[in-house]
DNA sequence: TTGCACTAGTTGCGGATGCATGTATATTGC
DNA sequence: GCAATATACATGCATCCGCAACTAGTGCAA
């Protein structure tokens, strides 16, 4: 009965905004169950643990080998809480994936290093990493 | 150093295939993140149970009103687990907003059904849902 | 110097999810 | 008809997340 979506003009329909959105959900689903059970089976890893490691190596890649991470940056840049982001730092210390640092300069601050281990398993995962991307996004 | 990524034929570069992922989960959690406060806050409701009440909707538009959903077939089409949906289910009919009726042809399954209370507020969340759609979405 | 507001990161807590399992019902093979 | 197997949903449990509160350190101002 009630008022149709608004298909007159250019403009984006509502029901085109809906299915753009479920699409969204589709494909977002679809790859990071995929890509969770992979880097858990194979890597001991989840999600965000891998993400925030790539972030790692990628900043020394970057910058060299001297530099890190702070934890908000790194917590913006993966998406996830400030709190949320402490934990997984805290899990990939005690993995031994990373290192926790004191900033000298402000020692509130933290930065993040990652450490030779976690070189090796992200980089190891990495690899199952993109075939499942490969996979799943390239057949989009 | 290492070997560089597939750059050569027309195929998805691994480059591509990761920026693409990581817009994904931009565009994801951005969404996502303003729908789920946008639906807490201004109608007790979450993203999983929005979704679910949509679908029973939509079900009913279809299907006449006496048509429901089996608990599973919601599963698959909102992306949760079968667990997961069952406790969706429990709380939609916690708060009165929809029903399990036991299925007399397989006693074992049960059909979820919106009540009119979950309708009133499926309508008004809907169009918040859609606003935040189209300001969040819209400026891709 | 001392007091106060601000910032960085951590932690208590409650909520949502997935996996494995449990319970009840249906179906299949004999 | 009955035992074995499979299906549909619910539940115990562990994990991860966000919010709010907390701790520690910084900077400014009187």
């Amino acid at each position: 009965m009630s008022m149709q979506p608004d298909t007159i003009s250019g403009v984006t329909t509502e029901a085109q905004l809906v299915s753009t959105w479920r699409a969204l959900l589709e494909r977002y689903h679809a790859t990071s169950c995929a890509l969770d059970r992979a880097l858990n089976d194979g890597h001991q890893l989840g999600m965000s643990e891998f993400e925030v490691l790539e972030r790692l190596v990628e900043a020394e890649n970057d910058g060299g080998p001297a530099i890190h991470r702070r934890v908000q940056e790194l917590a913006t840049s993966v998406h996830l809480s400030q709190s949320a982001l402490s934990r997984v730092v805290a899990r990939l210390e005690r993995d031994g994936l990373a290192l926790r640092v004191m900033c000298p300069s402000d020692r509130r601050g933290i930065y993040v290093q990652v450490t030779e281990e976690g070189r090796e398993r992200y980089a190891a995962a990495r690899v199952t990493h993109r075939a499942i991307l490969a996979e799943t996004l390239g057949s989009s």
